[in-house]
RNA sequence: GCGUCCUUAGCUCAGUUGGUAGAGCGUUCCCUUCACACGGGAGAGGUCGCAGGUUCGAGUCCUGCAGGACGCACCA
């Protein structure tokens, strides 16, 4: 016997062991010839790609883990299976973490430095992060297929999305535009609707005397402007004033001509019905002032300072004006009351950290209700070249169930957010990303990759991240190139991530996949739920209650981890991930171990080619086995990763180990030869078929042992899924 | 406001189409038996949030309520 297994079991020094001997073999990658027999189905996963941003976390290593076991029992089943790995740019994520540490060590803004030399740091720090983050899926034991990596930025990603972009431009999804996007004053950028999170604060709320009205507003800097005020049609209390009625009122700074707009978006019991509205700085106004045609001014700049019209105010930061400004109002008598107590949700951008201050800004975007011809479809209810729009598409893939989601109730949140979905504004005023493929000259536009000649000037905007993310299922497989891969993988089997991503992330993907290719991106979207702590709080590196997978696998090896992350872990619910489940799972890798080593130990006599008598004690055993591998396979094949885990688990120590091997040993010792060859038989086979199912969740010491036992020639990764002993 | 989820043993959670409750950790007692003390055996511990309903039968389906978490919309 080989001495290591004479000790007990080592994961620190076997798992780079065995992944560098899968890396060798060449297995990861579906056209390496595999000595199984093939199904003829291919499954393929694209990994989310992490962004390059840093380190994996749980959240990561969840993913990890679940797609593995997946990518692993179909390669098993004999599915040419690929698994494709990459990183993502994550364009402001990654461009705000470079300048805060260029800032904090530096004390130098972006401007200070240049576009060229800051993007040549980040380029310096995506690198460090990419071959960080590759080591970390390697140590978790990801059987991608590394050929194949691809990055969001690299040259063949680059050429899909300019290709995407001005395609989507000629076909007249992709417009121009002066719209009101969520303007970040810090990082000087726009941001999505997504990349904002709300904070409540509690704030005076200020009753202004407007003319004859009253109106409501707690953000009384931002009212320099306004010379409309709105009221719902229906508003008895408002009913002698008619739409186009202008009055003449006293306002901050002087008389201004106020013009009656009445607009159902008024709700008539909040406030006194009735608002004046600021439409270069708020979303509502903005779209009052588009419905009634009515101009539109803008007060605040973009770094946060009042303009011109503010009057004696000009110049002065919004946050610190207010105050001088209601005062002026109370010296006139335009206050008539304050409400300390108003709760005010404001707007953060979950990146920059800056208050998000809307603004006009001209950008581009892609329609989603903007009609178009779909060349080729594949899709159930849309045939080629039918009109069509991005919503309609979005709703028609889920219900015909081209895509299905896991678990299912995430079907109507999907629908709910393409209801409320709004024109994708794609410009972003970041240096690092993929720049805007659009060049001016004068008042002529072109749209197209290359540059037109010497006197064009290329739009300065770089392309929201999620656009090449957008492309993933298909940029990573050759893409606009009618490659081979594209033909074999795509549509992909499964789409695998949290929850938390799905409407950012998931919705782009078909949009983007059903114009480009004419197919879903994937057949099958499975949801894990976000990790959090021993007490269910949310890991955060405020909270400093950070689980690092690296430091897991140190002191519990990557397969323990990886079951306590599969275990209990059902589609869709959130887990808190408490140390003692690794550790458990730990004790759980040393039991298949030494259980291994005594079947091992006991089966010398044993002729491998020769199959003995099984006497009847043996084949209820056989009988009862049989059922296992028939239950676990159908919980594979319904994806309940979670309990095939924990089924395995349960099995293997409390039936194979407690009662199987402790029975034995009295036969073993004992003198009747056929019940012990027999006995010897069914550990033999009963090991090799738990070692076949385990592999998928612990694939490092399920191979180990595949290999002390005398495989060395062959890998247990390509052996086939297990069916029935006998 | 609209919607979703959660509430099961001290803790963390399973319970797949309804059939008199399960796991891990913890805990009590016993066992240093030659695969493993990173172990084995035995045990204690729950009126499944509350109130109704459907059913021969409900943790599991329906209604209402309470507490918690989350998503979306509004926020003048």
């Amino acid at each position: 016997m080989d001495e290591r297994f004479l000790k007990p079991y080592n994961a620190n020094e076997t798992e780079p062991r065995i992944y560098k001997r899968w890396e060798e073999s060449g297995l990861f990658n579906p056209d390496t010839p595999k000595s199984l027999q093939p199904s003829g189905k291919t499954f393929s996963i694209v990994l989310p790609p992490p962004n390059v941003t840093g380190t994996l976390h749980t959240g990561h290593a969840i993913m990890l883990a679940i797609e593995d076991a997946m990518v692993r029992y179909h390669r098993m089943r004999g599915d040419k299976t690929l698994w494709l790995p990459g990183t993502d740019s994550a364009a402001i994520a990654t461009q705000s973490k470079v300048e805060s540490e260029i800032y904090k060590k530096e004390k130098k803004t972006r401007h200070d430095i240049g576009r060229e030399d800051l993007l040549r740091r980040i380029d310096a720090f995506t690198k460090q992060s990419h071959d960080t983050i590759t080591g970390q899926i390697k140590a978790m034991g990801s059987s991608v297929d590394w050929s194949r990596e691809a990055y969001t930025l690299d040259e063949k990603r680059t050429n899909a999305v300019m290709t995407a972009f001005v395609r989507m431009y000629r076909d007249g999804l992709i417009y121009r535009g002066d719209r009101i996007v969520n303007w970040d004053p810090n990082m000087q950028t726009t941001v999505s609707d997504e990349e904002i999170e709300y904070i409540e604060e509690t704030t005076p709320f200020y009753y202004l005397k407007y003319g004859p009205f009253i109106i409501g507003t707690a953000r009384p800097e931002t009212k320099f402007g306004d010379k409309y005020v709105v009221m719902h049609p229906d508003d008895l209390r408002y009913q002698q004033y008619k739409q186009g009625d202008t009055i003449d009122v006293e306002w901050i700074n002087g008389t201004i001509t106020a013009t009656i707009i009445k607009d159902t978006a008024i709700d008539m019991e909040f406030g006194t019905g009735v608002m004046t509205i600021t439409p270069w700085h708020d979303l509502t106004d903005f779209d009052i002032a588009e419905r009634h045609g009515l101009d539109k001014e803008q007060i605040i700049d973009e770094r946060g300072l009042l303009l011109p019209i503010a009057g004696e105010f000009s110049g002065q930061h919004i946050k610190k004006a207010r105050k001088d400004i209601v005062e002026k109002l109370k010296q006139k008598g335009l206050v008539e009351k304050i409400d300390e107590k108003y709760v005010h949700r404001i707007a953060i951008s979950s990146r920059g950290g800056g208050t998000i201050e809307p603004q006009i800004k001209r950008q581009w975007w892609l329609g989603v209700d903007r009609e178009f011809t779909i060349t080729h479809s594949e899709l159930s209810t849309i045939p080629s070249g039918s009109k069509t729009t991005m919503k309609k598409i979005l709703r028609s893939v889920l219900e015909t169930k081209d895509v299905q989601i896991v678990p299912d109730r995430f079907e109507k949140v999907y629908l709910h957010w393409v209801d409320t979905l709004r024109d994708w504004c794609l410009s972003r005023q970041l240096w690092f990303g993929h720049r805007i493929p659009v060049w001016y000259k004068a008042d002529e536009i072109r749209v197209q990759a290359e540059s037109p000649g010497l006197d064009w000037q290329q739009d300065p905007d770089t392309l929201d991240t999620w656009f090449s993310s957008g492309l993933w299922t298909f940029s990573t497989l050759g893409w606009p190139e009618k490659t081979d891969d594209l033909k074999t993988y795509h549509p992909t089997s499964v789409l695998e991530t949290g929850y938390d991503i799905l409407f950012f992330w998931i919705i782009r993907m078909i949009e983007m996949s059903a114009f480009h290719t004419g197919q879903v991106p994937f057949r099958y979207v499975y949801l894990h739920g976000l990790v959090r702590d021993s007490k269910g709080r949310k890991m955060s590196k405020s909270l400093g209650n950070i689980v690092d997978p690296l430091d897991m696998i140190a002191k519990y090896g990557a397969d323990a981890l990886r079951m306590a992350l599969i275990v209990g872990n059902p589609p869709g619910n959130d887990i808190s991930l408490a140390e003692e489940k690794i550790k458990s799972y730990k004790l759980f890798a040393n039991k298949v171990w030494n259980a291994s080593r005594f079947v091992l130990m006991q089966i010398g006599k044993l002729d491998a080619s020769l199959k003995p008598e099984i006497v009847e004690a043996d084949q209820r055993h056989i009988a009862a086995f049989n059922e296992l591998i028939q239950d676990i396979t159908k919980e594979m094949e319904e994806k309940h990763y979670y309990l095939a885990a924990e089924k395995l688990y349960h099995h293997f120590w409390h039936t194979f180990a407690d009662v199987i091997l402790e029975e034995s040993k009295p036969i073993f010792t004992g003198t009747d030869e056929k019940a012990s060859l027999s006995r010897m038989w069914v550990l033999r086979t009963m090991l090799t078929a738990y070692l076949s199912m385990l592999h998928p969740f612990m694939p490092f010491i399920t191979e180990e042992i595949w290999f002390l036992v005398g495989h060395t020639h062959s890998f247990l990764m390509t052996e086939s899924w297990p069916t029935k002993i006998s």
